[in-house]
DNA sequence: AAGATCAGCAACCGCCTGACC
DNA sequence: TGGTCAGGCGGTTGCTGATCT
């Protein structure tokens, strides 16, 4: 309990705060070249002073060539308003189901925004004015996410991040399958192993186009190709991208044991894609 | 122009859990 | 079977830049 990590420990001398680029370049070229086998192993492989947990949660929040950064598009925003009223503050669980962005970055978005919007949207406040008596400092910020999420694409360019379960959604799932799944040892290896590309082959369906455009930056950076899965158990269109939004999250909320399936939004940051449960996913590959 | 205020974000901290011995 | 270790997670803090007064 509270114990300190060796690898934080005092005695070695250990680099705390911001990150330098030299510094990321170096561990960034590190898991490039060798991947992630041990964390721990990784400051002093890598020749860096900073401790393995700081390492790990540098390449998992910043470094990691999956991660999509920007804005969060209006239908990502809704999607963690409906992940967070069924699943709470799993922020690890929420960010599992919302490919290329990190826990923290969801973490940071709730904090930030979403928690005080949800709390204006009360009915104590929702008497009117919430939006009138929101300071001009926010009214009049010309980059408030409320106008850009709205007007602005999320971020085209968009890497295939399959989802890959953490031990505790190996928990949960094979507790709701009835399935024994792929212990946690394959959890860390995929950290590693995703710039190989094996992991992908846990990859669920994607729409054809959203597949094909991944494969061919997939192919640009050197990643085996994310296999093209096209089964699709969702009868979502472009054109009923509302209606069918809005009957998806539902049946999110409403039903709890969804969660433990998966889905996507697809790479143009728009609407979600296919659901395909994990264990379906494992079938297929 | 300068200080105050605020939001966004990166990173740390403490704790929990599973694997290993 | 209990102890230790490492990975992972959620909560929190502190810094930075933008905006307001």
């Amino acid at each position: 309990m509270g114990r300190v990590h060796p690898c934080c420990s005092e005695e070695k001398k250990v680099r705390k705060g911001l990150w330098s680029p030299e510094e990321d370049e170096r561990l960034a070229s590190h898991i490039a070249r060798f991947g992630v086998s041990c964390w721990s192993s990784i400051p002093e492989l890598a020749g860096l002073q900073r401790c393995g947990k700081s390492c790990r949660l540098r390449w998992m929040n910043y470094l990691r060539p999956d991660l999509k950064r920007g804005r969060f598009s209006q239908h990502e925003e809704d999607l963690i308003i409906a992940l967070h009223k069924a699943l709470g503050n799993s922020w690890s669980q929420i960010a599992a189901r919302l490919p290329g962005r990190s826990d923290n970055e969801i973490k940071n978005f709730w904090n930030a925004r979403l928690r005080k919007k949800l709390r204006q949207k009360e009915p104590s406040s929702a008497s009117s004015t919430a939006g009138s008596k929101e300071p001009a400092a926010i009214r009049n910020r010309p980059n408030s996410a409320e106008d850009d999420d709205r007007t602005k694409p999320a971020p085209s360019v968009f890497t295939p991040y399959p989802f890959v379960p953490s031990p505790r959604d190996h928990v949960a799932a094979a507790a709701a399958a009835g399935a024994s799944g792929a212990s946690s040892c394959d959890d860390s290896s995929a950290v590693g192993s995703f710039v190989a590309g094996p992991a992908m082959a846990t990859c669920p369906a994607v729409p054809a186009d959203a597949a094909a455009d991944r494969n061919a930056a997939a192919a640009d950076s050197g990643v085996t190709p994310t296999p093209s899965l096209t089964t699709s158990t969702s009868a979502c269109t472009d054109d009923a991208r509302g209606s069918c939004d809005d009957g998806f999250l539902r049946a999110m909320v409403d039903d709890p044991s969804f969660l433990f399936g998966d889905f996507y939004l697809d790479g143009d940051g728009g609407h979600h894609g296919p659901i395909m449960s994990f264990w379906e996913g494992h079938a297929f590959s």
